[in-house]
DNA sequence: ATGTGTGAAGAGCTTCACAGCC
DNA sequence: GGCTGTGAAGCTCTTCACACAT
């Protein structure tokens, strides 16, 4: 592997929406700069890191005086590539599909969800948060009718591949899966599965020492380059 | 920070259990000895990662052989602390509670679900998956009486700040949370949240650049230390 | 022959410390 | 004085390559 699209560490960008976090709420709460130290207590990381993350995507701060907090909003939704809200759609309304439509803080985060699928005729057309379930059959005309790339996937595990092909093909290109199994996809697709089993085997572990250690990895990617040379 | 309780990566620690799941599989499916190259691509990592994470338990395989699937399972779980099955209670049963009871794979993967809770009187008593939903007002008692140390906190937002100092004051040591929120803990309860967001915006950015990147951090952990010297 | 175990090299991320600007 | 921006040092994890055991 060759072409690093860029020299941010992965562990940036994933702070990088923690800070956005931290920052809406203190937006909300009328703040209008901020310094380095604040948002780092805020975000319990250290200041050091967060200036480091900050300075990559270019001079955001003004010295002796911070960041300006609408400004940094900006800056790091264009970090993240969503200046526009992100559509999500929902796929598979059991019990976490429906709580994720219900008590959803997406919105506040930028994240939107626009479509809700299940295969149930009795869930299909009931309205649920801010969505109407659709069916099934319609996936794919309405993921394209919408232009949808990011899904949260929530169907019972036996038929979580059969509907992530089907995601695939209709041009999805990120899914989150609840569904507790390899999902083959092309190359195209980046799937991330909510593992909560590898969260509570660390937690187990750390626990043993007392001390708090983990970064805080508890979901799993698909890998795919494998023991190559190259 | 002195005293390294051992020198072991972290990311070594999340792995093990990945191995731990993957072995179980192989061993369902019969398999009695495996190389590290075969667990490697069973578990999408690097054979050498394998050989290196293995090592740092001590001598398990055998030269020209691999590891004998029966013999590292015990050896992971050892290492991982969960010699015996762990016992965990959900606190919360609405829907993610409820998700959790009904489909979890938990039981194969070395954690038990012992215990539910809720407030609500119309699900108190209820039976759901493989337990019967208690009352949160007898919350500390039977965590005290079970001996329950790991729990997951799926109570909306609202009520999850008192309820985990509740289960802290039980003698709880580690939460696995759902709630999008900051749990202000004491140090000797690690708290781990189940974070979609981060993970969610880590998809959107990747998909921009085509490549699958993200190691697979998905949960967030409370840190402690937050710019300190010392 | 085959596949483990491991020191050493390499890569990546974090921390430090301070120069530079307000 | 206060706080950012950043090279350099330090640390941790990964990859490599090969000796060694069976």
């Amino acid at each position: 592997m060759v072409l690093h699209s860029r020299q941010i560490p992965k562990e940036t960008i994933d702070r990088l929406f923690i800070y956005f976090r931290g920052l809406m709420c203190l937006k909300k709460e009328g703040r209008e700069t901020i310094s380095s130290g604040e948002l780092a207590d805020v975000c319990h990381v250290n200041a050091s890191v967060v200036r480091k993350d900050l300075s990559y995507f270019g001079r955001l701060g003004t010295r002796g005086v911070g960041y300006v907090v609408d400004d940094l909003v900006k800056e790091i939704r264009k970090a993240l590539r969503f200046d526009n809200a992100t559509g999500v759609a929902v796929v598979g309304v059991g019990n976490i599909g429906t709580a994720l439509l219900e008590h959803s803080t997406f919105e506040s985060e930028g994240f939107e969800i626009i479509a809700a699928f299940d295969s149930n005729a009795d869930k299909i057309g009931h309205r649920i948060g801010k969505v109407v379930v659709e069916d099934m059959a319609d996936l794919e005309a309405r993921v394209k009718e919408e232009g949808i790339e990011l899904v949260i996937l929530a169907v019972p595990e036996p038929s979580a591949a059969a509907v992530a092909a089907r995601l695939g093909d209709a041009g999805v290109k990120s899914i989150l899966s609840f569904a507790p199994c390899e999902l083959t996809m092309p190359d195209n697709v980046n799937v991330t599965c909510v593992d909560l089993s590898v969260a509570m085997a660390r937690l187990v572990y750390h626990s043993y020492f007392g001390a708090e250690n983990g970064r805080g990895a508890k979901v799993r990617s698909r890998r795919k380059k494998v023991d190559a040379v190259e």
